[in-house]
DNA sequence: TTGAAAGCGCTAACAC
DNA sequence: GTGTTAGCGCTTTCAA
C-alpha cells in the first residue's frame, strides 16, 4: 500500500542498503546514487515507516511525560520548558495526564516498554511504593520533577522552608490570626508546606493558628485546584469576624485564586479585609496581583529534560539531585491587617 | 537483552503463535496453554515491545495533537476534553506545540508517517496552503478544531456572527463611538471577528467607527495576549476624550483584560467611562466580571476526539462540519455610554 | 487448538 | 561504495 525503500531501490536500480544509507545521510555513498535515490524518493512521495525504524534502531526518539491531569497552569508552564528542547532534538513528546493514582501505574507500565519511548519525565507525582525497585533494575532513564526520591535524578524545591517563609511574611505584616488552605492530605508538597506553616506559627506564640484546612469536595490534582480553594475559603468566611483569620496562606496559587473569588462573592476585599498569599507564581498570579512564593517552574522543566537527555546517552551517570528555594514575590493581595476592633 | 515471546515460548514449551494468542486474548487457546504462558510471562517479567507490535499490527494506538504552543488556558481546556477519551480507549497522546509556522510543517510531516500515529487533531492552527492536497490524498484521519477547511471534519465557532453580535450589543446599549482591539492580522479568527465587527458598524450609520486596531509589539499567540490588549488600549486612551470611543470590542478576553488594566492605570473606570466586551469566556473573565461571547471550548475538544475515533475506524465517512454559535454573557464591563457633553 | 513460517519496513554487519 | 542478508519482536495465515 504505502511506498517502501524496496520500491525506491527497484526504481533507482540500487539495493535497499544504499537507499537506507542515503536516507540516513551515511557518508559512504556516491553522489550519483545519492541523487538518484533522493530523486525517486521524492517522486514517489516516500515517507519512512516510523514503527519499522524504531524496531530496527531500537530507539523511539520519543520522551514520555507523566504529570497530573493538565487542568492547571502549573503544568502548562512546565511543559513550556520542555517542548523547546524536544523540538531542537527532534524528539516526540508523549503526554499522560494522571487523574487517579491507579492511572499512574498503568501509564508507568506502558511508558517503559521497549520501543515505546526512550526516557521518562515524571512531574508532581508521588511514585507508588513498589515502583522504584522494578524500574531501577531495568535502568530505564527517568527524571523526577517537583518530587524527591533517592533513586532518581530529581529537580524540586524546598517546600518546607518556602512555606515557612510565606507564613513569616504574613506575621511580619502584623497578622496574628492566620490560617492555611492546604491540599490533599497525602500529597507530599501539601504535607511539606503544611509543616513549614506550622513551624512558623509555633515560633510566634502571639499568633493564633487558624488551622490547616483541607478541601472536602474537589480533590483533583491533590486538591491544588480552584474549586478547592474556593470551598475552603467559603468555609473560613462563614466564621464570625472575630474568629476569622486576617490572613491566609494558600498551598498553591490556583487555590489562592479560588479563595479570591470566594472573597469577592462575599463582598470582602483583599487585602483590606483579608490578606492572601499563594505558592508557585503561575502565570495567572500576575493577573490577580497575587503575592506568592515563586517556583522556577519553567526552569525545572528545562533542567529536567536536559538531564533526561544526558541520562539517555549515558545510563551510568551518577544520580543528580537539585533543590531550589522559591523567592517571595510581593504583589497586592497582602497588607497589614485591619484593626480588629474598629471604633463604632 | 530484554525478554521476548520466543523466551516465553521456549520456557512454556509452546510455539510463539500460541504465546501471541494468549497475550492478545485470542479465543482459541486451551486453558492449559494459557495458564502456562501467563505463568512464564509473569515470572520472566515480560513486557511487549511496542515498536514490534506497531509494525506487525500496522496500528500505533496513538493520536497526535498539534496546537499552538501551550501557553494559555484555552488549550488546557481543550486538552481536558480530549484526554479522558484517550484514556478510555487506551490510546497514547503525542503532543506538538507550535511556536512558529515553520514548525507546523515539520510536525505535520512527522505525524502522518505510517507507524507514527493513527489520527491527527489540529487545533487553532491555519493549515499551510499546500497541505490539504497531500494529506487528503493519503486519506489520513484528520480533524480540525477551532478552524475550518472544506476537506476535513471541523468543529469550530462562527466568529463572524459572534463578533457581529458582540458589536450589536454595544450599539444596543446606546454607544455610537466604538472601536475594536484586534489580533494579528493574518490569523483567521482575528480576521473573521474583525469582519463581524465591521458589518455591524456599517449597518448602523449613526455609529462612528473608531477603527480596528492591531497590536504592534507582542504578537505571541496571534496577538491574543494581555500585552497586546494593554498596548492597543493605551493607544486609544491617548486620544482626546471627544475622539475616544465609548465602547471597545476586544477580539479575545485576554486582550480585554489587558485593556482593563490600561484603563485602570489611566484612572478611567469601566464601564462608567468606557465599556469593554471580550471574546471566549475564559476562566479569568468571570473574575474580571467581563462581558463576553462564550465559546464551548471543552466541548469542541470532546467532539473532535470522538469524531477522530470514528474516522479512524472508517476513513470513508462523509465529512462532518459543525459550527457553534457563542452566546453573549453579560457581566459588568458594559453599560450605556456616559453623556459625551457633560454639563460643566 | 497449535506450530511453523512468512511477513511488517527498516538498519547494519558483512563480503565483495 | 554497494548489494545481500540477517535480524528487530511481534502478528497472523496456513496446514496439520
Amino acid at each position: 500500500m504505502s511506498v517502501t525503500i524496496y520500491d525506491i531501490a527497484r526504481e533507482a536500480g540500487v539495493g535497499v542498503g544504499t537507499v537506507s544509507r542515503v536516507l540516513n545521510n551515511h557518508p559512504s555513498v556516491s553522489a550519483k546514487s545519492k541523487e538518484r535515490v533522493l530523486d525517486v524518493a521524492d517522486r514517489l512521495q516516500y515517507v519512512p515507516n516510523a514503527a519499522a525504524q524504531r524496531l530496527a534502531r531500537r530507539k523511539s526518539r520519543t520522551v514520555t511525560i507523566i504529570m497530573p491531569h493538565i487542568s492547571n497552569n502549573y503544568f502548562v508552564e512546565l511543559l513550556g520548558g520542555v517542548q523547546d528542547k524536544l523540538y531542537d532534538e527532534d524528539y516526540d513528546m508523549l503526554l499522560y495526564g494522571v487523574n487517579q493514582p491507579q492511572q499512574l501505574q498503568h501509564y508507568l507500565r506502558r511508558a517503559i516498554r521497549a520501543g515505546h519511548s526512550d526516557g521518562l519525565l515524571i512531574a508532581s507525582l508521588d511514585l507508588p511504593s513498589d515502583f522504584p525497585d522494578m524500574y531501577v533494575k531495568r535502568n530505564f532513564p527517568i527524571v523526577l520533577l517537583d518530587r524527591h526520591h533517592p533513586s532518581f535524578d530529581c529537580f524540586h524545591i524546598d517546600n518546607v522552608s518556602s512555606a515557612y517563609e510565606a507564613t513569616r511574611y504574613l506575621i511580619s505584616l502584623g497578622h496574628n490570626a492566620i490560617a492555611m488552605i492546604s491540599g490533599n492530605n497525602d500529597s507530599s508538597p501539601s504535607i511539606q508546606r503544611a509543616r513549614g506553616y506550622s513551624t512558623a506559627i509555633a515560633e510566634h506564640t502571639h499568633v493564633s493558628d487558624g488551622g490547616i484546612h483541607h478541601p472536602g469536595d474537589d480533590l483533583r490534582n491533590d486538591g491544588f485546584n480552584r474549586n478547592a480553594g474556593h470551598e475552603v475559603m467559603s468555609r473560613l468566611l462563614r466564621l464570625s469576624p472575630a474568629e476569622r483569620p486576617t490572613a491566609v496562606f494558600a498551598a498553591s496559587d490556583i487555590q489562592a485564586i479560588g479563595a479570591l473569588h470566594a472573597m469577592k462573592e462575599s463582598g470582602l476585599r483583599c487585602p483590606e479585609d483579608i490578606s492572601i498569599i499563594g505558592f508557585d507564581d503561575i502565570d495567572l498570579a500576575r493577573y490577580y496581583d497575587l503575592t506568592t512564593m515563586r517556583q522556577p517552574i519553567r526552569r525545572l522543566g528545562k533542567l529536567g529534560i536536559e538531564r533526561l537527555f544526558r541520562r539517555m546517552e549515558d545510563a551510568s551517570l551518577p544520580i543528580e539531585q537539585q533543590q531550589f528555594t522559591p523567592e517571595l514575590v510581593i504583589r497586592r493581595t497582602t497588607a497589614p491587617p485591619p484593626s480588629r476592633f474598629p471604633v463604632v
